[in-house]
DNA sequence: GTTTATATATCGTATTATACGATGTATGTC
DNA sequence: GACATACATCGTATAATACGATATATAAAC
């Protein structure tokens, strides 16, 4: 099995298939949007420790992505020190344009897909993400 | 087809399984290697237009990728006011560590699929490279 | 051959993104 | 109360990004 090219494939597919989007949102801001929707529990400090930067410059970085209402926050009721992250609808919208695939070109390609192959692609993901969360929280090796 | 849910198994795996790599190329060097990677016959002009930036700004940019080492220059012998850009080994290698997927990781997670589901994997995966380079390429709609 | 157009390089200038130390407030633990 | 933790704010600084002005070189049009 040769890796390097199911990762030129990989590669490929998301040059080809990613949204042609306007940037209105920082590089920074959407890592910080990935984090707290990839966490269940997102404070400044998970912010500040995952993308190593100070945890001035994390709330900084909140703040201003809050502004943009694309993050909500809440303090914690267990400890009113910490503040709790989510997105906001805006928010998970503006990450799929920034991490996702076009969909309307997703759509015209499913549409001249067999059910078998659309199945096919479907089950082959859903298995590499799996796997994926398995060694994201160090169930493999 | 839920491609909503095709969109987040895939951002999800990119989430899991992407390097842990730290920056030392800024983010439009890494859009501007993609172009330079992705193209035939990649010139300044063609970068500025891709990327929607002035001539003077690709220029600086590449200039910057130039010395360090990832893109390599030279005159078109048909037409000298034209540079034509290509990757150097470096700036391959750079590119991968910020748009691939772990080769470690992968090798971990093949290593524990039959070989059926390992090309179940690649086959879905190389069908979507294609029809996305039909879309791409405007062979499609 | 001259004029005009094209391609890129360089420089000066400016804005935005990103970062952190210092300081302060609020809350939690001992 | 003393100390620790969490985050917010402000001042400061650097890096990234951008473009207009200008210049040089080359190609095309007349």
């Amino acid at each position: 099995m040769e890796l390097s090219e199911l990762n030129r494939v990989w590669s490929q597919i998301y040059f080809y298939l990613r949204y042609d989007y306007n940037e209105d949102i920082t590089h920074r801001g959407v890592r910080i949007l990935q984090q707290v929707k990839n966490g269940e529990y997102v404070t400044i400090k998970e912010i500040s420790e995952k993308l190593q930067i100070s945890h001035n410059t994390a709330s900084e970085h909140v703040s201003r992505l809050i502004k943009k209402g694309y993050i909500q926050k809440e303090r914690d009721n267990k400890d009113r020190r910490k503040t709790v992250l989510s997105l906001t609808p805006k928010g998970s919208e503006v990450l799929v344009k920034h991490t996702c695939l076009d969909e309307s070109k997703l759509d015209k390609i499913f549409s001249l897909l067999s059910k078998e192959e659309q199945n096919m692609i479907m089950s082959s993901l859903k298995l590499l993400e799996q796997k994926g969360r398995d060694i994201h929280e160090n169930r493999i090796g």
